[in-house]
RNA sequence: GGAGAGGUGGCCGAGUGGUUGAAGGCAGCGGUCUUGAAAACCGCCGUGUGAAAGCACCGGGGGUUCGAAUCCCUCCCUCUCCGCCA
């Protein structure tokens, strides 16, 4: 959510910075049902206050003996009066609601001008793309000849965006994940374990809902849903909570597996492991102070990028320009590794900041000192990294030309020491 | 899944349908005292909205009533016991 003063005292540059991201809103509807908003609740105050003045009246009265019900049945047209009020102002807010949820962040002030994702920017490169003697092959040709991936079982039971990691598959999987958490504890973030199925207030706090539902794999009969990012369920953590200012920043780690219906994304690769129904994900939270955030921001990133140089896998980041934003973020850095099947850079994280949007929907505040007013946080996320696509650069990076795959040498620890996978 | 108990401010804990936004305690903050600290004493000490007055908020929603933290319904959550189970 938007700041609603800032929307009301500066609707042309909200207005300005939201055509940035190539939002066509009608503005003019969410201010003005925030002006009837403000207007019947008004009124409804004026009731109010009138009722309890009179009402405290009355109990004096009764109080004194005296005879009341005259009184009793003047106020009960007032009384009726506001139930209906009451339920008009209700209708007014679920409508201003429906207007300002769907309201994507605005772009932070640094955020490179631009339509799509053509004109995002490349911030830095690190690592030289590996020179083969031989035609790379994909991930999902290793993986298959060397019997470590196997999507047409994983179709058996699931159908298509799923996936069957085996023996060596699943240990590189599994080795990931533990030397993802172990790199980012020693750098300072909590590790958790939090639930994978959230309900729906916790959705919207975090921006995929109400807009997104069809992204989003629902529970039937239950109004919870599988959490698409760890993101959710992460920074629910301190949701309506007011926390003191030494306990920030807050930083967390987070394995989960993520689940994504991927609706409309037909067109695009189908095949692998670049885009599944549920994949596995360490992601980095953090909560911070306002003006903290973007260093926050920056030394979240380069704490994903450190996972990609341990792994010696060449990257590079890319600032998002303003019309390739997500709906939540206010400024985003991608991490895109070299996949040389295909030739380019293919994102394999990505690095918010949300600013106060989220904690605004959420509620998250802090206090800078005891008896200050509480402020709203700024939330910082990021992807540290997406496990499946890791897999998939270490497959393609590290393949011979015989088939085989040199283990990275930073997970050899985490698989029982071994530093290829080869045909048995 | 069955039976019961309960959800009040940062925490604990009172609360008769009507000056209760809510006693009391603890914690916290400020002060007096002290060389300093502790103790003692005094004061302050919820959130939202609003310029303010005000209004709202005692798990969520609805109802009864002139008036609800207090009565009723419903949902959610927590705890205990039984069953089942990793």
């Amino acid at each position: 959510m938007i700041d609603l003063k800032l929307l009301r005292n500066k609707k042309d540059y909200v207005a300005s910075r939201l055509a940035a991201r190539g939002t066509e809103i009608a503005l003019d509807s969410v201010i003005s049902a925030d002006a009837d908003r403000m207007s019947a609740t008004r009124e409804l105050e004026e009731m109010r206050k009138r009722m309890n003045e009179e009402s405290a009246e009355i109990g004096k009265l009764a109080r004194e003996g005296k005879d009341i019900s005259a009184r009793r049945r003047e106020l009960k047209t007032l009384s009726d009066a506001i139930k209906e009020k009451e339920s008009a102002c209700r209708e007014i807010e679920e409508r201003f609601n429906s207007l300002a949820l769907v309201l994507p962040n605005l772009p932070d002030e640094s955020v490179p001008a631009g339509k799509s994702e053509d004109e995002n920017v490349e911030i830095r490169k690190w690592g030289e793309p590996k020179q083969f003697s031989f035609e790379p092959k994909s991930h999902v040709e290793i993986g298959e000849n060397l019997g470590i991936l196997d999507f047409k079982r994983a179709a058996k039971m699931s159908g298509a965006r799923f996936a069957l990691y085996r023996g060596p598959g699943a240990w590189l999987e599994r080795a990931l994940i533990s030397f993802m958490l172990n790199s980012h504890g020693a750098n300072g973030y909590e590790e958790v374990i939090t639930p994978f199925m959230v309900n729906r207030q916790a959705m919207t706090g975090t921006g995929q809902l109400p807009k997104f539902e069809d992204d989003l794999f629902r529970l039937e009969g239950l109004d919870m849903f599988l959490i698409p990012t760890a993101e959710v369920s992460v920074t629910n953590i301190y949701a309506g909570e007011i926390l003191s200012a030494g306990e920030l920043p807050r930083r967390f780690c987070a394995y989960t597996p993520c689940f994504r219906k991927e609706a409309g994304s037909y067109g695009k690769i189908a095949t692998g492991l670049i885009r599944q129904h549920q994949f596995n994900k360490v992601e980095l939270v953090k909560l911070s102070r306002p003006e903290d955030s973007m260093a926050e921001l920056e030394s979240l990133t380069a704490d994903a990028e450190l996972i990609l140089q341990k792994l010696e896998l060449p990257y590079r980041v890319v600032e998002l320009c303003t019309g390739d934003l997500g709906f939540s973020a206010a400024k985003t850095y991608d991490l895109e590794v070299w996949l040389p099947s295909q030739n380019r850079y293919v994102e394999i994280s990505s690095c918010s900041n949300f600013g106060d949007f989220q904690a605004r929907r959420l509620g998250i505040r802090f206090r800078r000192e005891s008896g200050a007013k509480p402020e709203l946080v700024h939330t910082i996320n990021g992807s540290g990294l997406a496990i499946g696509r890791a897999l998939v650069a270490i497959l393609e990076n590290y393949q011979n030309e015989d088939g085989s795959v040199e283990i990275p040498k930073s997970v050899r620890h985490y698989m029982m020491d071994s530093d290829i996978i080869k045909k048995p």
